[in-house]
DNA sequence: AGGTATTCACATGAAACTATTCTCTGAGTTAGG
DNA sequence: TAACTCAGAGAATAGTTTCATGTGAATACCTGT
């Protein structure tokens, strides 16, 4: 077994690798210094300070667009505070968009409490109690519990304000221990949609993320280069390309790393020794194609078979059909026939309606609700893709569905 | 000609329902003393 | 009598269905000229 091993993998083994530690070059990595950001770290420090002689540090709320370094910010801040703090402070990192993980009121309680130790189920128990429980933890010592809530917009537009309400209420009635709320959003008119008590105790303290810009991006970059590249992999056009892309996109550092690490790994697979532009390119192309897809691929059965009616109706009426354009009514019929034809159940109108309306939100396709005056009012419907990425998404597709 | 009123084909909302997964509780059962 | 088993009541959640109401503008229908 292990000589055959050795045969078939020791060519890659023996390859040299373009990276040197590629871990560096993800988004989630904390780097031990972080550029450009001392103004927003010296403002969350000083918030937080107070938590060290145990009082209670202000609420704080973050803002910021993607890749602006919001959560590298505040993991690292809290790192140093936890490391100081002893066990006088808890921190408790939460992200709420995380899928089946932090998306409801309940889930998020049952995911602070497993950051507490203690471990509850993820069904069958009243929310009421999980208050109850986490009031208990909480209150169970004297000490000062920092929750950070990251992407809270998404969980308050999921289940209301609720759970914020909750938690402020929570922290009026401890007895030994005060928590305070850390949020973080990329949402820069969330704070409007709040109710007004919530907001004010929220809103204690505030910090906004500015984006990068393309000279910042660079330097990231190239400090990230340093320690996760090879010498001589990436060269400064290379860099100024990738910083210049990401800073078109509003100064998203995060993408600017996706980028130049999935260019590393195209490179290595070409079986090139340097990353160049061309490398660039293709990976700025496979990022976005690799996410359409992959969130295709993961809709539920019902959700593609909406999709593959959509692509099959534009495949026709590209012919001349004019009439068989691209309306909720058209699609629902070819729709129905496709689940005839798969067996599947056909539900209905409304629900399909919606299905529209969420892959319109994913980006895949354009459906804008136009009124077509005594003939009613319907959603036209556009298929969003590049040519390269329809062919992809339609063999998916074909193969599953016709 | 100009002004209303209709009307279509869905959109959009709210509420209720279904199915699944899982806890908690207490009644009934069992086995050991 | 303590430990165990098991059914039933309740919860949370995702995904739907049902019912109800809303809506923008191309037409049909009037109206007075």
């Amino acid at each position: 077994m292990e000589a055959i091993a050795s045969n078939i993998f020791s060519q890659h083994i023996n390859k040299p690798s373009l990276f040197k530690n590629k871990n560096i070059l993800n988004s989630t990595f904390i780097p031990p210094k972080i550029s450009f950001r001392d103004v927003e770290i010296e403002q969350a420090v000083s918030v937080l300070s107070p938590a060290l002689r145990n009082y209670k540090p202000n609420n704080i709320f973050i803002y910021g667009t993607c890749g602006t370094g919001k959560t590298v910010v505040v993991k690292y801040v809290l790192n140093q505070l936890e490391a100081l703090g002893k066990n006088n402070i808890k921190t408790v990192y939460v992200n709420c968009k995380m899928k089946r993980v932090a998306d409801t009121e309940y889930r998020l309680l049952a995911c602070l409490l497993r950051e507490l130790g203690v471990t509850v189920p993820d069904t069958g128990l009243p929310t009421d109690v999980l208050y109850r429980r986490f009031f208990e933890k909480v209150d169970s010592k004297q000490h000062i519990v920092l929750i950070v809530l990251d992407e809270i917009d998404t969980l308050f537009n999921k289940v209301g304000d609720e759970f914020l309400y909750n938690l402020i209420r929570i922290n009026n009635e401890l007895k030994n221990a005060h928590i305070s709320i850390v949020g973080i959003t990329n949402n820069l008119s969330f704070r409007e949609g709040l109710d007004v008590r919530i907001r004010s105790s929220l809103g204690e303290e505030e910090i906004l993320f500015k984006p990068y810009n393309a000279i910042q991006l660079k330097n990231i970059l190239s400090e990230r280069i340093a320690e996760g590249f090879c010498e001589n992999v990436v060269s400064e056009d290379v860099l100024g390309r990738c910083a210049a892309l990401a800073a078109q996109e509003h100064g998203d550092a995060r993408r600017a790393l996706d980028m130049l690490r999935t260019a590393g790994e195209l490179a290595e697979r070409m079986g090139d020794t340097e990353i160049t532009d061309t490398h660039v390119d293709l990976a700025e192309k496979k990022i976005d194609l690799d996410r359409v897809v992959e969130t295709i691929k993961a809709q539920p059965k019902q959700s593609q078979a909406v999709l593959c009616a959509i692509m099959a109706l534009e495949k026709q009426s590209n012919g001349k059909w004019s009439d068989s354009r691209l309306l909720t009514g058209n699609v629902f019929l070819k729709y129905k026939e496709i689940v005839k034809n798969n067996g599947l159940r056909a539900l209905t109108q409304r629900r399909i309606s919606d299905l529209i309306g969420e892959l319109d939100m994913l980006g895949v396709i354009t459906a804008k609700v136009i009124s077509k005056g005594r003939y009613g009012r319907t959603r036209e419907i556009s298929l969003a893709m590049a040519d390269e990425l329809k062919d992809k998404v339609k063999a998916t597709l074909w193969e599953r569905f016709l």
